[in-house]
RNA sequence: GCGCCUCUAGCUCAAUUGGCAGAGCAACGGACUCUUAAUCCGCAGGUUCUGGGUUCGAGUCCCAGGGGGCGCACCA
């Protein structure tokens, strides 16, 4: 058993032992007397890989390894004890012990006394403590950051949502599990575009700035573009730039994008949310319906290994296939009543009633069917089911079912009680589908707001002859909710949509006035709690943006804290 | 937008019927040569979300406003 290495030059005598081990490369420290903070710190292992490494199963407690590593992350833990001193090294990998000694460690004391939080880079031999802890025995050691504010309380995290939310990195490290949800959502992403990219997709991006803001019954955000002269519509859908890259010739084409839609917050809710489309041409909806299928169990079986899961305590089985049904043979099975669109509209409507759910006399029985189906069945739905088959009334870019008078090609995906999306036939036909618009911007003038608008773009294009064509629309982050077990979209979306703290917007439009807009001036001078700083530097870019040219007139909440 | 609940130290939470606003963790100072939410000693930390009101007295009760949670509405 060798003895520890004493010194930083009797480490270097090491190397011989330890192949990979290349000798730490950090700059900057000392150079400049007011920060001793390197440049950069070169790691040669992961403190979490470096913790369930099997190479040191063996190693006994007492025990040196005689391989030297570096190492770097937080000190999520510290336990001075006189000439020793132990502490949790964190990274995104795991964690590591370090192990320092007086007699070892260089500038023991000083490591010893270092915040929970502050960000330490430490180079030394792995040992495993008399106790039983895979370790590394400090030798050279630097500082990388020094946290001035803390994580909360150290066993409990912290818990406040509103806290947890607003300063989402204070939540990744002082919350366990928080980080594995978002690694998770980034393998799911990295998994559909392998997927799909396996079966022969192009992923492509369309603007997310639309002049006419179409694809969904949804309402829009509006911005301004300053150089137009000219309002613009964040997208609420990706679908109709898709479709024209279809008739374009791009056979099959997907996109995951934002999507922006001005309606309320709530669990399952956020208004920018992640969308993934993609259209297939040649494909029907059945092919769609394949395709979801071994997309969604194939992004579960490659990001969690498997295809049944526990969603919220009750078993969920995403293996292929998935059930196939229509959305009358789901209420019928749910009420006990028939319904459909066979029926007079006024019986339909009566039938409606019966279930409690309201309907007006105006509304169409596509409506009221599919009204009655939300209403009654959807929430009941644990699934994975297809919900085939919607009215035509309210599905204005679909295509007419190839069999069923007054249906669409149309199905969701509905999972958990919950929609993961919406697919169809596409309707491709050029006059069928201005009359749909037309029939929407009818139902827009009589007050709908969130009906659908008429794009002259799209319709030009599909004039151009689109081909028969499979597409499918899938919320990525409800998707995500349930491979990570989550009840709420703010749980999988990493800063979700929070009403701006507003309460000393006197000194926001005060400050706009005098021109320190764009450098996250408006809030900062006004406001005490620290927290409400960052944010405000947090807007920075969007405010340099509207900024730009003239002063804007912002409200003094929108121009204080707007969140992207 | 509506209803219910909620807001106390940096964090997690206490505070009797309306009667001096507290603890643990973190931070700060100290002790300790194998800790595992270390332990021990010490110190500091407050616009009880904001503004009104009732009261001899308000963290507590009332009104208004703000943030948050949940539900409804909205939402393919």
């Amino acid at each position: 058993m060798a003895h520890p290495p004493r010194s930083a030059a009797a480490l270097r005598t090491e190397r011989s032992r330890c192949g990979s081990w290349a000798p730490p490369t950090w700059s900057g420290g000392g150079v400049l007397v007011s920060s001793p903070i390197p440049y950069r710190f070169e790691t040669t292992r992961a403190a979490g890989e470096l913790a369930s490494d099997k190479a040191f199963e063996d190693l006994a407690p007492g025990e040196s390894s005689g391989v030297v590593v570096s190492v770097a992350g937080r000190l999520m833990r510290l336990r001075a004890q006189g000439r020793v001193a132990f502490a949790e090294l964190r990274d995104w990998t795991g964690a590591i012990q370090l192990f320092a000694q007086s007699d070892v460690t260089e500038r023991f004391d000083e490591l010893a006394g270092r915040a929970l939080g502050d960000w330490v880079g430490a180079v030394g031999e792995v040992v495993r403590t008399k106790r039983g802890e895979l370790s590394v025995r400090v030798v050279e050691w630097v500082l990388l950051a020094e946290a001035r504010r803390g994580f909360g309380d150290k066993w409990r995290g912290v818990n406040d949502p509103d806290l947890r939310y607003r300063q989402r990195e204070v939540d990744l490290w002082a919350n366990e599990g928080v980080r594995d949800t978002f690694l998770v959502r980034s393998k799911v992403l990295a998994a559909i575009r392998r997927l799909l990219s396996e079966r022969g997709f192009i992923e492509v991006e369309t603007p997310v700035l639309h002049q006419v803001a179409s694809g969904a019954h949804a309402r829009p955000f509006v911005t301004h573009y300053n150089s137009l002269h000219s309002d613009f519509y964040l997208r609420i859908a990706l679908e109709l730039h898709l479709k024209r890259l279809v008739v374009g010739g791009f056979e099959r084409v997907f996109e995951i994008g934002r999507v922006f839609r001005n309606e309320g917050i709530s669990p399952r809710h956020n208004p920018e949310f992640t969308e993934l489309e993609l259209y297939q041409a040649y494909a029907d909806y059945h092919d769609v319906m394949a395709l979801t299928e071994e997309l969604v169990a194939g992004v579960s079986l490659e990001v969690l290994g498997k295809t049944t899961l526990t969603y919220q305590g009750r078993p969920l089985d995403l293996t292929p296939p998935w059930r196939r049904a229509t959305l009358e043979e789901l209420v019928a099975e749910q009420t006990g009543v028939e319904v459909g669109l066979h029926l007079p509209p006024e019986e339909l409507r009566r039938r409606a009633r019966e279930l409690g759910v309201a309907v007006s006399d105006d509304d169409g029985p596509g409506k009221v069917l599919v009204e009655i189906y939300e209403k009654t069945t959807e929430s009941s739905l644990w699934g994975p089911v297809f919900v085939m088959d919607y009215p035509k009334e309210v599905s204005p870019l679909a295509r007419d079912h190839r069999s069923r008078p007054g249906y669409v090609e149309r199905f969701e995906p509905v999972i958990a009680g919950r929609e993961l999306g919406n697919a169809f036939s596409e309707l491709a036909d050029p006059d069928e589908q201005r009359r749909r618009l037309l029939d929407q911007a009818a139902e827009r003038a009589a007050g709908d707001e969130e009906a659908m608008a008429l794009d002259e773009e799209f319709l030009r294009a599909l004039e151009h002859g689109m081909p028969p064509t499979g597409g499918l629309g899938i919320g990525v982050d409800r998707l995500i909710m349930l491979l990570t077990d989550q009840a709420n979209i703010r749980e999988v979306v990493l800063f979700p949509a929070l009403r701006p703290p507003s309460g000393r917007g006197d000194v926001a439009v005060s400050a706009s006035a005098v021109g320190t807009v764009g450098v996250g001036g408006p809030s900062e001078g006004g406001l005490s709690e620290e927290g409400s700083g960052e944010e405000s530097a947090g807007a920075d870019s969007g405010e340099e943006l509207a900024g730009e040219g003239s002063a804007p007139p912002a409200t003094p909440n929108e121009g204080s804290r707007r969140r992207d």
